[in-house]
DNA sequence: TAGTGTGTTCAGTCAAAATTGAACACGTTG
DNA sequence: CAACGTGTTCAATTTTGACTGAACACACTA
């Protein structure tokens, strides 16, 4: 390859790795496009401005926004300074996988509270059903654990 | 409590627990009637009708019709027969809750594929993305791992 | 102070997904 | 065979949520 080829390569593939993720994060259930900002700041890896990501994402300052203060909610990414420009600059956070993985245990043991509020009405005659369903809280909570056991992990590597 | 009350109280337990578990499949991405289906049949224990479905919680036969076989499909409900009756039955599989997070395992390896196959299309020249990437790769690798942990221990237990 | 740059908010638009309900295919029953 | 019961399919509808863009608030600058 030449030079010029490697450089071509090198923006096709991390447009393709934006788009990817983009897919990956909606069928997550989470927006497209926090998907697409959390890729660019992953692989461009240095601080990135508000304006760059509404630029190169092609979306409008109002998504970027909303986009970036879900991601900074859930731990994901921080806002940071540049001296010498007004704009706010975005860049991953350390151990920001764990704090994903974190986020996910939070959901989970918020279900499995939700499940035993339920086991708690139903009354103690009804045997079964309250053996089934205390079951169920009992699945939440292990994945919870299994969560937060990945994300221990995460953290360690590193 | 009188035996009346008793009554009336497991009857709108179960109904909130239904709807809550609804609510928890719809925040998880799947359709909120699969989930309703999904905690009648556990909460019931034993078979459910086609009929019963669609009438207790008040949807179309044609949703009941996608729902359960959206559920068989990831193995979590079977479709059963009841003798002298026509209509199809369905009733919770056993290791139901491994199986929920085993298809989540399958689906978080397939987003590592897809990250690993962006990964190889990055030049090696570009050496910080690459990091970047594959340890975004490796932390989707980590979480298939653990969730196979789980799926694994709820299996063995019962 | 007026003007400019910046991020947030929110009402409106749009697209995707869930849900309905009617048409249908198939089996059973009288 | 005709009528009915059953589950599936699919076009139409409804609902949900993402996304836009204009109005706004705030801070800096000339």
């Amino acid at each position: 390859m030449t030079k010029a080829e490697t450089v071509t390569a090198a923006t096709t593939a991390r447009a393709d790795f934006i788009e990817k993720i983009g897919v990956i994060a909606q069928s997550e259930g989470l927006p497209r496009i926090a998907g697409r900002v959390m890729a660019m700041l992953l692989y461009d890896g240095e601080r990135v401005s508000f304006g760059q990501l509404a630029d190169a994402l092609q979306v409008s300052r109002g998504s970027v926004s909303s986009s970036v203060r879900m991601l900074e909610s859930q731990q994901l990414i921080k806002r940071v300074a540049k001296p010498g420009d007004r704009q706010d600059y975005f860049q991953v956070v350390d151990h920001a996988f764990a704090n994903m993985v974190e986020a996910a245990a939070t959901r989970v043991r918020r279900a499995a509270t939700d499940i035993e509020e339920s086991l708690r009405e139903i009354p103690a005659s009804e045997t079964g059903p309250r053996a089934r369903v205390a079951d169920y809280a009992a699945y939440y909570r292990a994945m919870g654990e299994g969560l937060d056991t990945t994300a221990e992990a995460l953290r360690k590597s590193r």
